[in-house]
DNA sequence: AAGTGGTCTAGACCACAAA
DNA sequence: TTGTGGTCTAGACCACTTG
């Protein structure tokens, strides 16, 4: 109506985002209603939706529903710290890193399917008939990992002792007694799946950081392929390069 | 109006995925036009908005203004691939997996501001007064990677001989005679802000594979805080873990 | 019950691309 | 000029949370 090239949402989004910066909107304060802040900035209230719907994208604000709309504080963030040049998998460092200051964290079964299409990168394993297991991993009670493990069939049994050991990479080495170590791992980002969406509670399409990679039996053939998706602003991968003295 | 808890626009944007996964929908195919599927899955046109940018923010569709809405395909994955246990920095190797399969890179520039309030991640460098230049990096004439480098105002010529090395770490390495080693790095992911979504014509959230990190003067402090950000689906980072008899 | 956000409609007008 | 997607409105009804 009044708009030149920028759209209306657009430049109340950018507004809002300002009084936040700003600190005029506080960590943890409230937005006024939906319906106050369209009055207020005089548009339709779908018009002042979708202007918090980005910010919200932008992971700023958080919307409860029935509740209100909510500035959003800075997230712990863990680091992933990995040392590098270490091969052998003594254990499991993202997992470690999940424990810091005293978090409790658990591994929780989810699923286990047949995979009849798997990725690609399953290619190595050389096994006819892979299963999927899907498991989530907790931080204090929150939903932290989401993870995808792709093996041979002869696994299936891995879900039921899961609960014995803890985490699944643990049952893996100690129940099946065996050795483990990298062979690679790539990280890359991701927009949230419907299902995983769902499960993190966030909005389809949320940016996720994804670190996946195959393990192998230690001096063996590869064994496992693994798929993890965290949320984005909650992780961060750091490769530290120290000097030989040590430092 | 008919649903039950899934609301229309989610299941109507799973039914058309469900057309692209299964192939009935083609790769780079273009879906009927809002309108009509509107009339199809008799909806009113904003709910049936809703389900593609639903399909757009997981990346199976692209909308082009004017044009049509277009079944996505594979984007061309660059993976860079890092040497574990290589520390001194000979080249770039991100630029440098750009280049594969013969293709035309450039680095532009784009703007050097003064810093007042940089991110925490440059106190290391010790600098009271630090300088932003950002730049574009181009792949085939395609926007790839945008940079963020903070450092010292001592470096504030580094612009005007970008031109000269092609690259900005070229610039630095060759024209100030500086070696340059890694301190270290890490990924995240992160959704696009309005400028960084802008410039690479996406939407606003759209999942960006940040990659940041500290360079080192080789042997020396501080000298660099770099802060990449690619867009997710079209980069991974890889690291190979090799035996020590070179396999 | 009152207040919050979530979904949906019918219709209008605009901006962009291609013929 | 025609067809496509982009923005916006006014109003309705629903679902969830809290008193």
């Amino acid at each position: 109506m009044v708009g030149g090239a920028i759209p209306q949402y657009r430049r109340i989004a950018a507004s809002i985002l300002e009084s936040i910066k700003s600190g005029e909107l506080a960590s943890d304060s409230q937005l006024p209603s939906e319906t106050e802040l369209a009055k207020q900035f005089n548009v339709n209230r779908l018009t002042l939706r979708r202007a918090i719907s980005e910010l919200q994208r932008l992971g700023v604000v958080e919307i409860q529903r029935g509740k209100g709309t909510y500035v959003t504080s800075p997230p712990d963030l863990v680091e992933v710290v990995m040392s590098v040049g270490a091969r052998s998998q003594r254990g499991d460092c993202l997992r470690e890193s999940l424990a810091v200051n005293d978090a409790h964290t658990r591994e929780e079964f989810l699923s286990l399917t047949p995979e009849h299409s798997p990725p690609p990168e399953c290619e190595v394993l050389g096994s006819p008939s892979l299963i999927r297991i899907d498991t989530a991993m907790y931080r204090n009670d929150e939903l932290w990992i989401i993870n995808s493990y792709y093996l041979d069939e002869e696994y299936r049994g891995l879900p039921e002792v899961i609960g014995d050991y803890g985490y699944i990479i643990r049952a893996l080495r100690r129940h099946y007694n065996i050795k483990l170590e990298y062979s690679w791992r790539a990280f890359s980002a991701e927009a949230a799946s419907f299902e995983d969406a769902e499960l993190f509670r966030v909005s389809t399409g949320t940016p996720l950081l994804v670190r996946d990679g195959i393990t192998n039996i230690a001096g063996g053939k590869p064994l496992l392929y693994v798929r993890r998706r965290l949320l984005g602003d909650r992780a961060k991968f750091v490769l530290t390069y120290r000097d030989e003295d040590g430092e």
